[in-house]
DNA sequence: CACATTGCTGACAGATTCTGTCAGGGTCTC
DNA sequence: GAGACCCTGACAGAATCTGTCAGCAATGTG
């Protein structure tokens, strides 16, 4: 075995056992027990907390209370966390919320450079504010996950969708529009689009969205300035702009081209 | 430097730049282009999606589009991302929820078992609701940082708390309690506590706590089933008593003794 | 087409590292 | 004090890694 994965093991086995003496891991590992002390120091080295008791009784085992752990996250599973600790993070804090920041740091540092403007994108896409305070009617809420998966489909290919929009006043209206973003203030989600015919930028409630379909003859690239825009209007989204302004300080960091 | 370091160096580098020429990477890290090669070929191995064009203005770079990626987090970054994502999770769904579970999972497995159950229970003792939609207060909001560090102390130590609280009707009266666990519902915050005198569970708002001090005289152990009884009581909490469930089904999963 | 550039693989000797063994010194419990 | 356990240093042999050389394949340019 080569040693790196050895060394992925005795920290895997160190996590999940209470308790284990250098002779039992040398065993286990196929190694004398000089190696799995040497190996110790090296896991020490890295930044992992491993505690030992000597004595009879003792044994080396895993300190959890500090030092750090290493998870494995498919992009969309950073993207997802990204998100949450947003929303967490503006709607009601949490307690610890200096663990939060430096942990939204690192997702966001784990992010691959190569195809990493598109997964910023896609973080900028979604834009999360406070609640909701204002009274809502009683139809809003999570929209249905087909719904979201064709707007999900129409980002990310940069085809128009066409549906029937039911205004204020419940006036029913067919609309022709490029999905740029959403805007989640719980429970109400809005679409971030831009009107294809009126050819400005527009914000739709989802929940007045129906019949929706994709138009494949239209098709457009994806435009941040067109969340942005919609954002720095006046009405209920002042709170959103310091937010939005972070966002985008952080595209012009320097790290993208 | 060590081979482990350098494949880990690598990987970085190949991360956060576009291109590189295997000639570039070698200079870069002090060592010749066929032991890039190799070590190009170990990550490979590893299961790291690198790519590689032939021919002039090629080289080799990181497909960032699929595989995962490695986040080296602190357990407190761990459990603040956790009780983000079941925040966001209880209170507004995001999308792609999918994502969200099989990255909680990922969370928690990430929990290493020997301290793993001081960790579920501080898991366990912030309890997140929905956001408050009755009417409250003014004076709701995040407590003080310091009144959050001085129940942290309390939490993880073991120590009583006293303090003014004042009651719906303004009464103000002087209470002494072991807290046991917080519960969050978006901007009230409640301390969930056993009254030393009266000898029974009992919830606080944070906000109309004043004046806590430790008591250092009264020690007691922490108990979830305080907790328990709080959130089965009948009161606003009835929707949480779900969520509860869950957590407790987690407890009794058999990965705990 | 020839040519330059780049990725990729095999072989082999020397340098480097790792491993096992031995020795010795601590700490804790009984 | 005895035993069980953690921990460290030294050293020779084994294993691995590294650099050099050679050669092949793929891509773009003149």
């Amino acid at each position: 075995m080569w040693r790196a994965d050895r060394l992925a093991e005795l920290l895997d086995r160190l996590r999940r056992t209470e308790t284990t003496t250098v002779a039992q891991l040398a065993e286990d590992l196929g190694v004398s027990p000089r190696t799995v002390y040497r190996d110790v120091a090296a896991l020490r080295h890295r930044g992992h907390a491993i505690q030992a008791d000597p004595g009879p009784g003792g044994g080396v085992r895993f300190d959890g209370t500090r030092g750090v752990t290493t998870v494995h996250l498919t992009l969309a599973e950073v993207v997802t966390l990204w998100l949450s600790a947003r929303l967490s993070q503006g709607a009601s804090d949490l307690p610890w919320s200096g663990a939060a920041d430096s942990a939204l740091a690192k997702l966001l540092a784990s992010l691959p450079h190569t195809k990493g403007r598109e997964l910023r994108a896609l973080c900028r896409r979604v834009v999360v504010g406070p609640p909701s305070s204002t009274g809502v009617s009683a139809s809003a809420g999570r929209p249905p996950p087909e719904l979201l998966r064709l707007f999900e489909h129409a980002f990310s290919v940069g085809v128009a969708l066409g549906f029937a929009y039911a205004d204020r006043m419940g006036q029913q209206s067919q609309r022709r529009m490029e999905p740029h973003g959403l805007l989640v203030r719980s429970p109400v989600w809005y679409v971030l689009a831009r009107d294809v015919d009126k050819a400005e930028p527009r914000m739709f409630r989802m929940d007045r969205i129906s019949r929706p379909r994709l138009l494949e003859t239209i098709r457009f690239r994806p435009d941040a300035g067109v969340i942005d825009r919609l954002m720095c209007a006046e009405g209920p989204w002042r709170p959103l702009i310091g937010e939005l302004s972070d966002w985008r300080g952080e595209r012009h960091q320097g790290r993208l081209p």
